[in-house]
DNA sequence: AACATTCTCAACCGCGGTGAT
DNA sequence: TATCACCGCGGTTGAGAATGT
C-alpha cells in the first residue's frame, strides 16, 4: 500500500491530527487562505501532505462546519437527493450547508447498515422476491458506484437495500399518495400500481434528438411521451440519474423536490461549463414554469414489465445512462 | 466487571478530471 | 499531443467509543 504521490518525497505524518496541528493549520488558513494546498503544509509548518491538510480543513476545521446529529429535515433531504444523484456525496453535501460529503457518506453508510439489520425482514416480506417478479420500485443509474438494479435472481441484499430506500422515500409523501400507513415501499409519486420500466435514452441523441429504443428491446408502452409526467434526467452528460416519475397530481405536491433537482442540474451545468445550449435554454424555461414538455418525456422509454425479460433488462442496464425500475406495488 | 460485538467517523487511498507546460 | 502535478471525489479502512452479553 503505497502513499499518495504528494506524500512520497517528504516524511509526512499520518493518522489523527493533534490539537497543535489543528491550531497550526487554522492559523495558517485564516491568515493566508489556501490557494495551493500542496504549499500549505510547508508554510504552515506541518509534517503533513497537502491532501491531508485539505481534508482536515474541509471535513473538520472549517469555521462554517456544522456538527452533531442530522435533523429529520436533513435526513429527508439526503434521502431525496440520493434517490436523484446516487452516491454523489459532494453533490448532496452542497445542498446541506455546513455538512461535508464525508459526513453524509458516513451517515448514509451506517444508516443503510442499520436499516438492513432491523427492518430488512419486514421490507423484504413486503417485496415480492420471486425470480419472476421484479422487486417494487428500485432505482439504478449508470454510475458504477451506485447500487446495481435488482438482479433477477440476484442477491437478496440488493432487494433489501432497494426496499429500505423506498421505504424512506415514501415516508415523505402525503398519506394519500403514500398509500396508507401500511403501504409498501414505493417511489414517490408513482401510481400505486406501476408495472413499468423506464430507460433514459437522453444521451444517445445529439442536440436533444430523441433516439429510438435500442433494437434489442421490446415495444414501448404506448403514449408514454404524452404522460405529462414530471421526470428529470440529465440532458448534459448522462451522469445524473433519472429521477422520479410522477403524475401531475404528485407533481403538485412535490415542487420542492423538483426544485432540488433543478438546483442540482443547474449546478451540474455550471460545473461542466459546457452545455448543449439549446437544451440549456429550454431547461431554463422549464424551470420557470415547472413544466415538462413532450420532447423530454420522450427521453424516458417505458415498457410494461410483462414484455421484458432478464436478458433484455441486462442489455438495458449495460446501455442505459439512467435506469429506473418500477415493479408493481401491489400488496393489497 | 470483563469481554465481544457493533457503530461511528476521521483519515487514507486510488482514480479521474483539469490546467499548465 | 503528451506529460505532469494538483485537486476533488468516492470507496474503504481502522481506531476508539458505545453497546450488548
Amino acid at each position: 500500500m503505497g502513499h499518495h504521490s504528494c506524500c512520497n518525497q517528504q516524511k509526512v505524518k499520518r493518522g489523527l491530527w493533534s490539537p497543535e496541528e489543528d491550531e497550526k493549520l487554522i492559523r495558517y488558513i485564516t491568515t493566508h487562505g489556501y490557494g495551493c494546498w500542496s504549499e500549505v503544509p510547508e508554510k504552515a509548518g506541518l509534517q503533513r501532505c497537502g491532501k491531508s491538510c485539505r481534508l482536515r480543513w474541509i471535513n473538520y476545521l472549517r469555521p462554517d462546519i456544522r456538527r452533531g446529529r442530522f435533523t429529520a429535515e436533513e435526513e429527508k433531504l439526503i434521502i431525496s437527493l440520493h434517490a436523484i444523484v446516487g452516491n454523489r456525496w459532494a453533490h448532496i453535501a452542497s445542498h446541506l450547508p455546513g455538512r461535508t460529503d464525508n459526513e453524509i457518506k458516513n451517515y448514509w453508510n451506517s444508516w443503510i447498515k442499520k436499516k438492513i439489520r432491523k427492518p430488512a425482514a419486514a421490507a423484504a416480506a413486503a417485496t415480492t422476491t420471486s425470480p419472476n417478479n421484479p422487486p417494487p420500485c428500485s432505482t439504478a443509474t449508470s454510475d458504477h458506484h451506485h447500487l446495481p438494479p435488482p438482479a433477477f435472481g440476484g442477491a437478496d441484499h440488493h432487494l433489501q437495500l432497494d426496499a429500505i430506500i423506498n421505504q424512506n422515500l415514501i415516508s415523505s409523501l402525503p398519506p394519500k399518495l403514500a398509500g396508507g400507513d401500511d403501504s409498501p415501499p414505493a417511489v414517490p409519486g408513482l401510481p400505486h400500481h406501476c408495472p413499468l420500466f423506464m430507460f433514459d435514452a437522453t444521451t444517445t441523441g445529439a442536440g436533444g434528438a430523441v433516439s429510438p429504443p435500442p433494437p434489442y428491446l421490446p415495444p414501448l408502452v404506448d403514449g408514454m411521451a404524452a404522460m405529462g409526467a414530471a421526470m428529470d434526467c440529465s440532458l448534459e452528460d448522462g451522469q445524473t440519474a433519472a429521477a422520479m416519475a410522477a403524475t401531475n397530481g404528485y407533481y403538485q405536491h412535490h415542487q420542492k423536490h423538483q426544485q432540488l433537482e433543478i438546483e442540482l442540474e443547474e449546478e451540474e451545468q455550471r460545473q461542466l461549463g459546457h452545455h448543449h445550449h439549446q437544451h440549456h435554454h429550454e431547461h431554463e424555461h422549464e424551470h420557470e414554469n415547472h413544466q415538462w414538455d413532450e420532447e423530454e418525456a420522450q427521453h424516458l422509454l417505458m415498457w410494461d414489465q410483462e414484455v421484458l425479460t432478464s436478458s433484455n433488462l441486462e442489455a438495458m442496464q449495460s446501455g442505459a445512462h439512467s435506469l429506473l425500475f418500477m415493479g408493481p406495488n401491489d400488496h393489497d
